[in-house]
DNA sequence: ATACTGAAACTGACCGGTCAGTACCGTATT
DNA sequence: AATACGGTACTGACCGGTCAGTTTCAGTAT
């Protein structure tokens, strides 16, 4: 089979499914629309996934995939922890802003995440794991108390996740890394002496 | 004449809907299903609820009604904002606990939150707003610095929400409740000599 | 008590629209 | 020549919604 043409179309129809997925819910996205939208021929895309949910989950794991590239992407200097939370934090908002909903799909349904398919638990620990690392180095350098690194980083992506997008200015996103990175280190409690 | 009857059974056709939407997907549970379930006629859920959609919502309303019911129930004295919070943070965990996942089902769409039906958009807000309120207090009383209320609320709520209860044991909640105010409050940073 | 009546509540077999998945063909690519 | 493709027409399972028939029950008569 051809190796690289193969890939450029699968490229096309996870880009086309991306879109639709996106931008809608898993049933009212229908396959004859993923396949006008990416101008591929409907029994194509079943030459390159067996079914519709086979197409969902693969989408799942590119978007999660792409946004785990994102965030571990190198850095150019070493950098603290607070600042590798910020830049987390930022990365995610605006690919999430980007994606519209991706997210909505990609964390909705724990429950999918755990026992439905293989890969998509592993992907988004991977993530998690991110978050954990930033924390475990700023324990280790001092910099932050001892907290579990597991629950602080529920805490950390819940707060990415909890801010509302949808109804927000695109360049909002700056003063709201800042503003969960703030409550994430120091809190919101007036504690500006020792304590 | 029989409306004690008629709201039994309404109460029984939500109950068992409530059972249904919590453990899947709106279009992975069948009204037969529910009918079975709740020992009902599939017609007579017609008889209450036009459609499919309208149960669904129903449903949603009735579950974030009974938990703004139990977030706003009096408490015995006057209390300050952070133990407010926690118990904010409890009742909620204790909720989405035994409610399973209800929570998925609340908070899944903020899209659909917003643009559909009426009322769940308020329902939503109001209990928001009981999170706002205790901010803005905490903050009047010089115990919290001066955020921006609605956003603190969001991230609160967001690392309640981060939480996955889901493989974790029921007694665990008291735990998180300090973790979540905790880091809410004060940070993960490390203070001058505490600790 | 018992039987009757009509209306409302209820039931579940059935209907019909919708779409995932398949079949097929004419064309393009290798 | 062989394979992949776009496009389109087709099939059939699935499930939301319907409705003809059944049950329930308050009221009334016997």
């Amino acid at each position: 089979m051809a190796r690289v043409k193969t890939d450029e179309k699968l490229e096309e129809i996870l880009e086309a499914a991306s879109q639709a997925f996106a931008a809608k819910d898993f049933h009212q996205v229908l396959i004859d629309e993923i396949a006008e939208v990416g101008g591929i021929g409907k029994g194509t895309v079943y030459r390159y996934f067996r079914t519709k949910e086979d197409l969902y989950f693969a989408t799942i794991l590119r978007g999660l995939d792409r946004l785990h590239e994102l965030l571990s992407a190198p850095q150019p200097h070493e950098v603290s922890p607070v600042r590798r939370l910020e830049r987390i934090a930022r990365e995610m908002l605006a690919f999430f802003w980007n994606q519209q909903s991706l997210l909505m799909l990609l964390y909705r349904d724990e429950r999918n995440l755990s026992t439905r398919r293989g890969g998509l638990r592993e992907r988004h620990d991977r993530i998690m794991k991110l978050v954990q690392q930033a924390i475990v180095e700023g324990i280790e350098r001092r910099e932050f108390r001892g907290v579990d690194p597991f629950v602080a980083a529920e805490l950390f992506l819940g707060m990415v996740r909890g801010i509302n997008l949808f109804r927000r200015d695109g360049d909002a996103i700056e003063a709201l890394v800042a503003e969960i990175v703030g409550v994430f280190t120091t809190g919101i409690a007036r504690t500006e002496g020792a304590r």
